[in-house]
DNA sequence: GTCTATACTACGATAGAC
DNA sequence: GTCTATCGTAGTATAGAC
């Protein structure tokens, strides 16, 4: 679908370039197709943008949705300990799908957007973000009732940008861990010492 | 000068609209000076981007030049205990670094770098980042020798990823904060939980 | 729906006046 | 050193053919 096609390579190019940088010449003809095919479908450079947010919203969803929902099913129920099992299942989908190498083009786009928010990020975060931030509150709400709910989202925050690192600073992770890019052993290693900083940041002494 | 008031526009201009995005006409006027200034004083536009790096490699050397030293001065002598409070004083001088206005500007364009490195990542790393890795590597052999060299590079890469969140992923941030910006307490909060994530992760159970 | 042709603007580089 | 003027290229948008 010629549409289809557009979005990905608008994607590709918005997240290597940046809004500014990208040319619509050029999408369209990586696309196959003439420019005025996104004036046409889009209604111009903008539109192109904007309908690329959605376009990653929804990849988004259909990559983590089966385990988001499965977590959500599961979290009215559960005990803490049960609530921590949660949390790390979701924190390590997360970071798996951030060390795959088809998150790269879109997660630049994203990328910009964080630093730099314009009406795509809203999108991005309505259409993708929010119910999984909002999963996450109420996980560590169950896992820590013991902390007032800002050092939750605190928690949130920093756990979130445990799995983020891995994308979006990857020249500098890739430098620490010592290599021109991440092997298997690095990615393993990664993910194992997310989940036992998870673990240890949810089970700390809670007189604390 | 007119060269550093180039360069900070420079780094301001890049990092909003990315290498291609900026324009040096955009550049040179909001400097009060002519576009061709930045042909006789960098070369073109692309001395003018390098230059920008060189420039926020010696601003963040600057800035956390002291601590730092201060950090490696006392490494040798340290015990376990006073490894963790010196690492525990350099994620907290980064976290404040990262949280100030002033690093916006550098920050945007690092993160750009980070994602698609250029010869300017190379300078930037060269120029600040690699030895603050290495002293946070020398920092966690001292606070967690029982951990293969391999864990404790994940480690570094996810304590960096705490802090970079709060620049590189502000509007997020800011989101799961509940607020439009960060205030004083949500910075303080942010703060305290990453010293209490640190302290968590390195005196974690070392049966491990 | 998709393409070609064209209009208009803005870019970076450079030459030359001062 | 700094400015103005100009050149060639590349950008988006749009009108109209098919």
């Amino acid at each position: 679908m010629l549409q289809d096609r557009l979005l990905e390579t608008a994607i590709a190019q918005f997240g290597q370039h940046g809004f500014e940088g990208a040319s619509t010449r050029d999408i369209a003809s990586a696309s196959g197709t003439a420019m005025s095919s996104i004036t046409y479908h889009f209604g111009g450079k903008e539109g192109l943008y904007l309908a690329a947010a959605d376009h990653i919203a929804l990849q988004i969803r259909e990559q983590l949705g089966p385990l988001h929902d499965r977590v959500d099913r599961a979290l009215p129920l559960a005990t803490r300990e049960e609530a921590v099992d949660l949390l790390l299942m979701l924190a390590d989908g997360f970071a798996r799908l951030l060390l795959r190498r088809e998150s790269e083009a879109w997660s630049r786009f994203i990328g910009r957007e964080q630093q730099q928010p314009t009406e795509a990020f809203e999108r991005l975060y309505q259409g993708a973000m929010k119910a999984m931030i909002d999963t996450v509150l109420a996980l560590l709400a169950r896992c820590r009732p013991d902390l007032p709910e800002t050092e939750r989202r605190a928690m949130a925050v920093l756990l979130y940008g445990q799995a983020l690192i891995l994308r979006v600073g990857r020249a500098s992770v890739c430098r620490i861990m010592g290599g021109a890019a991440l092997n298997q052993e690095d990615e393993a290693m990664l993910r194992a010492r997310l989940a036992r900083n998870v673990r240890c940041i949810l089970s700390e002494d809670m007189d604390g």
